[in-house]
DNA sequence: TAGATTGTTAATCGATTAACAATC
DNA sequence: TAGATTGTTAATCGATTAACAATC
C-alpha cells in the first residue's frame, strides 16, 4: 500500500493505536471510540478521526470501530500482515540482548510478524556462533545474505565509529528501515528510513528537566 | 536554570547541538556558524540561532559561536555539568547490557557526568551481586536508597507488566526522569518526565515505508 | 425516534523559515 | 572598511483542535 503523502507525526502514532487494538482485543472489547482510543494514547478524539481517515473509513457513525477489523486495517497499513525478516549487526553484549528479547517476543506471540533471521559481526570469535538459534554472519557477506535471505530491516549495534560504514553496506544490500543504537548521526539516500535509539541523547535531554 | 516556557522541541535539539560542539572541541575548532551546527544536526541555521537565544546571546555577530564557550552554556542549561546519579531498574540481559555500556562511556570520558550508581531487581539470585562494580540491590529499598544515594534519573528495564508499578515507586521516590525500556506507556504525575525507548514500536513505524 | 459518534471543514495554535538591521 | 554572521521580527507552513452535518 502507498499513500505517500501522509506525515511522519501520523505514521508515528499508528502502533500506538495498534497496540490499543491488540490490547482491547485480548480483552474481548468488541467496539472502541476514537475518544477512548485518544484517551489511551494520549491525543484528541478528532485527531484520532483524523489520523484513520487519511487510509479510508473505517468507524460506524454513531458506534465506533469495530476493534478486530481496524485492528486488521492497520497491520495491513503498517506491513505487518505478513512476516518481515530482520537482521542485526553488532553481536556485542547490547545486541545479543536485544536479539534474544526480540526472539522472545516472536516466540510467544503468535501474531508478532517482526522475525529476526540473522545476526551479523566481523569478530572471528562470534562468526559461526548462535544466539536462540540464530546464527551469527561474517559481516561481510551481508550484500549477499540480506537478499537471499530476504531481509527487509536491520538494527545496528556497533561501536558508533563503525556505524556509518556498517549503515552504507546495509543501504548497498536494498536494505530501506534501519533502527540505530549506536551514538551517532548515520547519512543515508532519502528513501531509507532510519530511527536513532540513543540512550545518552535521551538521558540528556531528560537532565534539563531537572529540579534546581 | 529554569526557564520553564521553553518547548519540548527545543529541548530535544539541545544535545544533538552539544554533540557536534563536543565532537569540534575534540577536532580543535574554536568558532562555529549556525549554518554548519544546522547543518551537523539536520536543521536550518535560523532555527539554531532561535534556540540558542532562548537561553542568552551565545555568539558573535560577524563571527559565530566560541566552541567552547557554547558547549560549557549548553552543559550548564542542560544540568550536565556536574554528576549526576543514575539508576537501573530490572537487570535482566537488557538491562545488564545497558549498564555495561554505560559504565563504560562513563569510564572512559571523564566529563560524561552521567553516573549510574545502583542496579534494582527482585530476584534473590540476583540481589547482592554487581555488575562491573555496581550493586544490584533488592527493589524493596528503591524509596530509601534512592535519596540516600542521591539519584536524580532512573532507567527501567523490567517486564512490561511490572512497568508501571516501577514507575510509581520511582516516583514516590522523588524520581523526576525515567527513561522506558519496557513496551508499555507508563503512567506519571505531570512534573515528571519520561523518555519511551520502545523497539517494537519504533520496527513497527519503519515497516510502513518498506516498499510494495 | 433519540442519542451517539463518525468523517470532514474551518479555526487555531505552534513551530520553522525568510529576511534584515545591528554589529563584530 | 567590507564581509560575514548574529539576534530578532514578520511571514509561512504544518499540525492539532473545535465544531457540526451526516448517519448509524
Amino acid at each position: 500500500m502507498s499513500w505517500s503523502k501522509i506525515s511522519d507525526a501520523v505514521i508515528r502514532r499508528l502502533p500506538l493505536y495498534l497496540r490499543v487494538l491488540d490490547e482491547s482485543s485480548a480483552d474481548q472489547v468488541e467496539l472502541i471510540s476514537s475518544q477512548e482510543l485518544g484517551y489511551r494514547i494520549g491525543v484528541g478524539s478528532a485527531l484520532v478521526r483524523k489520523d484513520l481517515a487519511w487510509f479510508g473509513e473505517f468507524g460506524k457513525q454513531g458506534v465506533g470501530y469495530e476493534v478486530d477489523f481496524l485492528r486488521h486495517e492497520l497491520r495491513k497499513i503498517l506491513n505487518l500482515d505478513q512476516e518481515l525478516n530482520i537482521a542485526l549487526v553488532g553481536v556485542g553484549s547490547l545486541g545479543v540482548a536485544l536479539g534474544r528479547y526480540h526472539l522472545k517476543r516472536f516466540a510467544e506471540d503468535e501474531e508478532f510478524n517482526l522475525r529476526l533471521v540473522a545476526l551479523f559481526d566481523n569478530d572471528p570469535r562470534k562468526i559461526g556462533t548462535s544466539v536462540e538459534g540464530v546464527q551469527v554472519y561474517d559481516l561481510t557477506r551481508l550484500t549477499e545474505l540480506v537478499p537471499s535471505l530476504n531481509i527487509k530491516m536491520a538494527i545496528i549495534t556497533v561501536p558508533a565509529e563503525n556505524a556509518q560504514i556498517v549503515a552504507e553496506q546495509l543501504v548497498k544490500s536494498g536494505i530501506k528501515g534501519i533502527l540505530n543504537f549506536a551514538p551517532t548521526k548515520i547519512v543515508v539516500p532519502e528513501d531509507v528510513h532510519v530511527s536513532s535509539a540513543d540512550l545518552t541523547l535521551e538521558m540528556q535531554r531528560l537532565a534539563y528537566y531537572l529540579p534546581e
